[in-house]
DNA sequence: CGTCTTATTGACTCGTTTCAATTCAGGTGG
DNA sequence: CCACCTGAATTGAAACGAGTCAATAAGACG
């Protein structure tokens, strides 16, 4: 509510939550003054479209705080998600004049944002921002890659137990606490949501994640808090080799 | 036969048929030479294993001929490609030290190698190599979202003609033909490599290929051979919003 | 001409979807 | 404070699409 108008908030890229994992983590200060000196921030609230795909996107921007959703719809209508945008994660392309996917804040949200024109000649004279963009979308593709295994060979069950481990261990990550033993967490997207990340319905969501429940994998405090008993069982529900992704 | 040793191949850079597509496009002369000095060719027949995931891979390198694809297995032995590597694609990560997945000559192959450490050396030195490597990367997550929606949303029909499609553009960019009107080529891949690209089995690949032929779709000659008489068309079963990926 | 691999086809099974009916939780206003 | 309303989630029953298992066919090769 307070935040349906962007602009709102600012702050100092030295004192920012996300200023050593996001694409200006490599930078040097007088670096970042340079960053500092055309960014600017907006917010949403939760369930706002930040951009529809095919819209033109003069900016890009990182997440500072909250969740966002990259989705691709076809002509009928369904829907996958195609990438889930945490704090510090990076929105839009340089080079590219159009969004090419709806990106929706699942929960109110504050990014950082630079204007496309001058953050690309930013780049070009400072290689620091290029590498750390490059690390990040190594990363992702490496993620979209673990993405693709699940959507296309893991079972419904797999899939939930996949989606669950893969929310701890992020929730686990901004905590800075070990994934281990109990965890405990919030799930940030609805069912529907997890479906559309699954290449399920949302009635199989719900069903699976009852299974779940029923064998004692997970505990559910009403429909969105977590509770994880035993981590490495969760993982073998998910049908994953015990690293989990835990990439270097 | 003749290929199952490496290094039996050599060319200089300028006449190189993929220097102005793959990570070295940028390059000026002077650049070139000192990338000419690091790098080594490999072959491979069609049909061996590149790498194994986990193994340690101390270079980098270009797909130069052939194909390739990179693949998940899971311990059962469910298996799921999710790279498909043609001429020009890169392979491997600067910075990481194992092999992420499987990769494997699906037809005999030439690589172009670069001993890791003093690639990322020259890349430190060389921006243009990590702008285009920055470049490539993000095609290739593009490539990857687009794959996911295929995998978690689209039908067993729709993945073939989605596929079909695909390598009939990629086919129509190497030939430097327009992808419209009447199109042939042979399809790279077997039909259980077809199943692990788009998460089906190969009954059911073998099964939807059979029903695009009788419904005039497509036509074989061979098991290998296709002929596409309205690309329209098939763009139509693949349920692809028209413009089909062709991202500026 | 047999052998081996790759591909096709059929019959049946099973997991996920579809359609529909409740249930649950949160917020609003009487 | 409770009744009501709304959107989210759960659960059930039936339909359907893709998987499984098995038999056969078609090439490729020695």
């Amino acid at each position: 509510m307070a935040l349906h108008d962007a602009q709102l908030v600012h702050q100092e890229c030295s004192s920012c939550p996300i200023r050593h994992r996001a694409v200006c983590a490599r930078c040097e200060t007088d670096e970042l003054e340079r960053l500092e000196q055309i960014k600017y921030y907006r917010s949403y609230q939760a369930g706002q479209t930040v951009i529809w795909s095919g819209d033109r996107m003069d900016y890009v921007a990182s997440v500072v705080t909250g969740i966002a959703t990259l989705t691709q719809t076809m002509e009928d209508g369904r829907r996958q998600m195609v990438g889930l945008l945490l704090p510090s994660d990076f929105v839009g392309r340089p080079g590219r004049d159009n969004a090419a996917y709806d990106v929706t804040a699942t929960t109110d949200l504050v990014m950082c944002c630079f204007r496309k024109k001058p953050f690309e000649d930013l780049m070009l004279r400072t290689p620091h921002i290029g590498q750390r963009l490059l690390e990040m979308t190594l990363d992702e593709l490496d993620a979209a890659r673990e993405w693709m295994l699940l959507l296309g060979r893991k079972t419904a069950r797999e899939k939930i137990a996949s989606l669950i481990a893969i929310i701890a261990r992020r929730d686990a990550t901004l905590k800075l606490r070990a994934a281990k033993g109990q965890i405990t967490f919030d799930l940030p997207l609805t069912r529907e949501e997890m479906a559309d990340y699954l290449g399920l319905t949302l009635e199989t969501v719900s069903r699976q994640i009852s299974a779940l429940r029923r064998d004692g994998v997970i505990h559910l405090e009403g429909k969105r808090h977590v509770t994880i008993p035993d981590f490495d069982r969760l993982i073998e529900e998910a049908g994953d080799d015990s690293d989990g992704g835990m990439v270097s």
